[in-house]
DNA sequence: ATAGGCCTTCCCATCATTGGAAGGTCAAGC
DNA sequence: GCTTGACCTTCCAATGATGGGAAGGCCTAT
């Protein structure tokens, strides 16, 4: 099938596919007479693997380490479980960073009045002055940048 | 004071202040006869100020709306308060996709053994065949891509 | 033969940030 | 005065994953 078929197949669009097979994630596909790209049953399979990893948030990198642990019969289940690890840890560091933003933000949002005046704790807040509202301590640094 | 000064001082890296000011996010800094940026005890407010909303996870172009409430004494908290909200929702999305995808993921990680067998519901489930473990009904869609 | 739908490659843009190269400036020490 | 090292300047490039588009080739049905 050509790459079309292949993309509607597994729900990776064919710049993805082009691009994974330049980045070297997935081998380089076969050609036909013509150029166009063709593909079988098993790189669809393993294109769908590789829409759901992404779809569980992994990087492609990780998305490669995953796909040599699936052509390796001799796997060791440790290796994929480790990865999958990895990756909850990553997921919960940011879910963890992301909701202390929320906490700030709300805790600054529901003392604001959100009328037609300008005071604003929010904007007080992000002057760097001491909160008008509560200490806060909302700024605990150590950011993923 | 330069560049180099401004940047310790608000936490905002050099080459960041100088691609905000290429962009527009802050007007154009003064030059002292030597070509070299020079900045006040105001602009360096300014730059903790983006700083601030930076690290509560605004994107650059929201920070700019932000910085304009700032600027405009006759705001309305209520704008700042729009701001911050839409800055809650965006980020309680992202929360909720990466639960459910950490869900998803210790799922399949507890139902992993974990050592040198090469059988893996976690490469089961990436192969799209049905969970050796449960039905997961993991993939929920509507990612943010 | 022609239309239009698919494919090819190549380049560019995103977003925020970092890195480096090549060169100018400043301040301190000799 | 001169050197040295720290700082500054601009310009260009890369990141990661993706989308957009142009210019041109191929294929199939009418």
């Amino acid at each position: 099938m050509n790459i079309g078929e292949a993309a509607k197949g597994s729900g990776v669009s064919a710049k993805m596919i082009r691009y994974y097979e330049q980045t070297g994630l997935i081998p380089s596909a076969g050609r036909a007479a013509s150029g166009y790209r063709t593909y079988t049953g098993t790189d669809v399979q393993m294109l769908r693997f590789i829409r759901r990893a992404r779809d569980l948030g992994f990087q492609v990198e990780a998305i490669g380490e995953l796909l040599a642990l699936w052509r390796d019969r001799s796997r060791h289940s440790a290796d994929v479980k480790q990865l999958a690890q990895a990756q909850i840890a990553g997921l919960r560091r940011k879910i963890t960073e992301m909701e202390s933003m929320v906490a700030t933000l709300e805790h600054l949002a529901q003392g604001c009045s959100g009328d037609d005046r300008p005071d604003c704790p929010i904007i007080a807040d992000l002057e760097g002055e001491a909160s008008l509202v509560a200490p806060a301590c909302h700024s605990g640094q150590g950011f993923n940048r």
